[in-house]
DNA sequence: TGTACATCAGTGAACGCGCGTTCACTGATGTAC
DNA sequence: TGTACATCAGTGAACGCGCGTTCACTGATGTAC
């Protein structure tokens, strides 16, 4: 029994044409198919950011983005739930390298190094706040195992999901640079997991409040950040010399 | 000029009837009508709970949920926003009277009370993420002055929005405890306002993080949040006798 | 005390919209023979 | 070297859905005269 209006004269509504007034892209060559694939996680990324919510990213609008037709994204991703997951894997690669990069220019001092990481962590943070906030707001629930397919096979928890997998390059970072502090003696800390923890959580409290409250009066000379991280690693007042 | 398919006899779709197999609630008294207000927040407030996101909150899903017809919400509500504006008040609220409940078993000494109020912040947070998330993940753009008259005039932010002012009370209770450290000659700090936004930070950052993240390995001894709040609040090793 | 009327607290049907998803298809590019 | 065919990289039209919003309405309850 087919629906009695779908041979109809009757022709009211229509769909628009997907790629209305939008640049259409060239199709890639056989071949590079794949490409398209990276196209769809940047475009979506490219939603987030200029709408300032992941709610942006609908099949639809991705495929609006970046002059496609909806149904092409069928052949990359079989739901919006792997695109946001591709997206989440991306910004945290990129989140690592803003790590790295604030680190590089610290020079050798173990706690230069460990506050200038975390600096350029928030800093990643302020700079895209929609972007960042995809890495930890998604709720990655309701993915079947194909997920897999889409981005580097990481851990998954206990409880199936593959979610801090995501962050344990840039955590191990932190880790790593508490360790180093305590190894040349400028930290009293004795547990390098729970402090790199309890620093982790403060600077995303203070990326996620400092997005969500910017009404709030916030300590204006900015060694805030600084300020914690001494507290939270143990570093102690005077460096022994 | 109407549409021609107004008044055409095919019939073919048709919404669905608003409250379908829900209770449906008799009408307020006359005179009674405000308690509507107060069950559409409640509504919102279920929804957000059972579907663990606020963007389960529609103006139809919010009707079908305490068994009105959707439109009826416009003599409360202008849009959805404000909905959510008197959700996000009502959470402060239940927010505060948790951090009260919890400081009230804590005795009199003022580090246990500050540390108390700030476990039970967490635990607030994590007895309903959903609920919690509200607070800080809503965009409250794009309102107009009429929010005023769907909660309690609270002072608004440079940007113009009302952000903050909703936290202000439980801040408040943060830092009054942490003064009182001070007074008490507890805590080295000399700055109450920067150190308690700096745990403030930290006990958003735990309750965000362990929500989001529950696969990651959190320190098992839960004094994770004494721990920090210890050291951010400078409270001294020793208490002087 | 009766009754016309105003007000209150909503309802029900319908609209157009964007969305996810399906289906049959198209046109270029390689490849076997 | 020519040509039939397979494959790749998508397209275009249509579907049903839930949504926000509008419109005219309804039925109970108070109130003026």
């Amino acid at each position: 029994m087919r629906n009695p209006r779908a041979d109809s004269v009757i022709q009211v509504k229509g769909d628009r044409q997907p790629s209305e007034g939008r640049p259409k892209r060239q199709r890639n060559a056989r071949g590079q198919g794949a490409r398209l694939t990276e196209d769809i996680v940047s475009g979506a990324l490219a939603l987030i950011e200029r709408e300032g919510t992941d709610e942006a990213v609908t099949l639809r609008a991705v495929a609006r983005e970046i002059g496609i037709a909806a149904p092409s994204i069928y052949a990359h991703f079989p739901d919006r739930a792997t695109i946001m997951l591709a997206v989440v894997a991306r910004v945290f690669d990129e989140l690592t390298q803003a790590i790295l990069q604030a680190r590089a220019v610290a020079g050798d001092d173990p706690v230069e190094r460990l506050v200038a990481g975390c600096e350029g962590y928030v800093a990643f943070g302020l700079r895209g706040p929609a972007r960042y906030r995809v890495l930890f707001s998604e709720r990655r629930l309701g993915l079947d195992d194909s997920w897999r397919d889409y981005c580097e096979p990481f851990e998954i928890g206990p409880d199936g999901s593959p979610v801090l997998a995501f962050g344990a390059e840039s955590f191990a970072l932190l880790v790593q640079a508490l360790s180093e502090c305590i190894a040349s003696g400028r930290s009293r800390s004795t547990d390098a997991m729970a402090d790199s923890t309890a620093i982790w959580v403060a600077l995303h409290g203070t990326v996620s409040l400092k997005t969500a409250a910017p009404g709030f009066p916030w300590p204006e000379p900015d060694d805030f950040v600084r300020q914690f991280v001494l507290r939270l690693a143990r570093i102690m007042p005077e460096p022994p010399t």
